[in-house]
DNA sequence: CGGGCGTATGCATACGATTGCACAAATAAA
DNA sequence: TTTATTTGTGCAATCGTATGCATACGCCCG
């Protein structure tokens, strides 16, 4: 009807289907001048392959499935352009699912790439995931699944994690050099690994410098409406922080806004560190200090693991886990050396 | 191999492949006992019809693609965000392609999406497209095409679309209602109709309240770059601008920043208002006065179209549009009146 | 002239699921 | 008992492509 078959080119050349569909592979067993009237024919009405008859033959889709937590969201977003542009560039699909940090949401995406039967699946995990049966599901249906980012501590498999630890040691490293010795924490559940082990390098920073490790400087403040809360209690204390280390830009941004309006100054007074190097870190007043996390690289390295997972250039029997560099931005919200 | 088929289903139960598949779908003619048989055998073995074969069947693969210029964005990102959670309430996959604002890549991705045979494709417009034979493409293989936001003026298809003259209109009428009078228009080139409609109603606000249209302060400034340009010039003037509209939230930032750092106070000595209420206009300072695009319903109202096209329920022979309406959302860098 | 060989093409089948039609068995009606 | 009707299954073809194997033809050589 719409788009011409190898069948309809075989009826009006009177040739079998096999041949023309030889003569368009340049199967050597078929005659020049057979080729070329296939060929012509073929180019001059649009032939186009039904990819969908081939990917049955080969049970094989080319498709590899993407589950984001939240696309509305610098560095997912960024990870995401990552996946997309490395996926293009060796033939892959994307087909895109977003569970919103649904625990229902991320079981239905799974459930509609299997249907889908995707060739691999890259997933990040939403922040109220506490079962992982449908992740395993993924392993038994013996397709390649790879974390990125938020892993999933259940579950057996690859995965490419931003170095937190240095990232976090790098950042409180920078504060203390610059003045600041009573620096807090505004972090997530300790359940998350990210948090966690940016904990650690927060902690371990301040030990290199024999700074006290004060468990008050340190709370759960992941969101914007924690910050406002959080914050100015911290602001109370005493004698009060001169630095804050946030988990994102966001709770870095309002910590700072919070912090102004109480009249102290930044960075003179307290100093704000980020984490992400988002767009709004250019646009706050003074400009805040972040890390960078590259999310772009990370992406493109999760689709290389994963694809080699599925062509079997990755051979290797364990688990693979793949670390991205972070790097400290500088900007106003701290002070200079 | 991996997955349990029909056949093997009918081999192991000694029936017809037929009667299997009718049995699965609960067709009546079969009999409740071999009905009971064959689902509870096929639940056990974890039975997954497959896909790939009824898309041949049928020649549909219920796949929607879409295609954005920018993902690390705010607004495009909000729009995906909608068309996925309505595609997914509707049954359908979401083949995701990036064009990065690159006419090059927006090409691939239109050969990619009719390759792989999508029932529709949802596409803005990459900046640097000025050819449009791939989109003509896309209608020539009868798929259905749904611009939004970006539309194609070359081609005569359905699309969905701000409603940025009523948006500009509110926005300098409330400039203008709090004391502004001589208001900068920070655009982008006229060949884009979202950039010409925003000057028409800034032109007609203006009007209405009997102002002069001064052309001077007119500019095409859409980029963070140009801002840098384009802010310290119009500064110069005199009588210098006491309001900035600015095309997008950044530049509006970037606006406010410049005019801030060359002395001037924002709001009292300044307005700046910005267009899509992004993250970043609640941490600047002082926040930021923007036009809300509502985003995530211009990708419901999307994909609905292209689902009403698909399956027949949109009849309608020419062009439809579907029109977003926009919000000012006041916050705290206009005057209060 | 016939056997052998190479070349070009067609036939048949497969991928996995659906569906119109035929058919057998069982039941109901006459 | 015979005929009609229902009920449950199976056969075969289909979607579009790919491929092993058979076959037809022409040609060369013995």
């Amino acid at each position: 009807m719409g788009q011409i078959t190898l069948k309809d080119i075989a009826k009006a050349l009177n040739l079998s289907p096999s041949t023309v569909s030889r003569a368009m592979q340049n199967h050597p067993a078929i005659s020049p001048g057979t080729r070329r009237i296939v060929q012509e024919y073929a180019e001059e009405h649009k032939y186009k392959p039904n990819t969908l008859a081939m990917q049955l033959r080969t049970n094989r889709n080319n498709t590899i499935g993407v589950i984001v937590p939240e696309i509305v969201h610098y560095f997912f977003s960024t990870v995401l352009s990552g996946i997309q542009q490395e996926a293009e560039n060796e033939g892959y699909n994307l087909l895109f699912c977003h569970s919103n940090e649904d625990y229902e949401r991320e079981v239905r995406s799974v459930k509609t790439l299997l249907d889908a039967r995707v060739c691999g699946i890259l997933a990040s995990q939403s922040k109220t995931t506490n079962h992982f049966q449908h992740f395993q599901e993924i392993i038994d249906n013996d397709v390649h699944l790879v974390f990125f980012d938020r892993i999933c501590t259940g579950i057996n498999t690859d995965k490419v994690v931003i170095d937190d630890y240095a990232g976090a040691l790098h950042a409180v490293d920078h504060l203390i050099q610059t003045g600041c010795s009573r620096i807090a924490f505004l972090g997530s559940s300790p359940s998350m690994p990210i948090a966690n082990n940016r904990r650690m390098g927060y902690e371990d920073a301040l030990r290199r410098h024999k700074l006290p490790i004060d468990k008050r400087l340190s709370r759960i403040c992941d969101t914007v409406e924690l910050a406002r809360a959080v914050v100015p209690e911290m602001l109370q204390l005493d004698p009060v922080p001169d630095a804050f280390f946030c988990i994102n830009d966001e709770v870095a941004a309002y910590a700072m806004q919070i912090a102004k309006s109480a009249g102290f100054r930044v960075p003179e007074d307290i100093s704000v560190c980020g984490f992400t190097n988002s767009y709004i870190t250019d646009v706050t007043d003074p400009t805040l200090t972040t890390v960078d996390q590259h999310g772009f690289e990370m992406g493109q390295v999760a689709v290389r693991l994963l694809i080699n997972r599925i062509t079997g250039k990755e051979t290797k029997q364990g688990v693979v886990s793949r670390l991205i560099k972070t790097e400290l931005v500088v900007k106003n919200s701290t002070r200079s050396l």
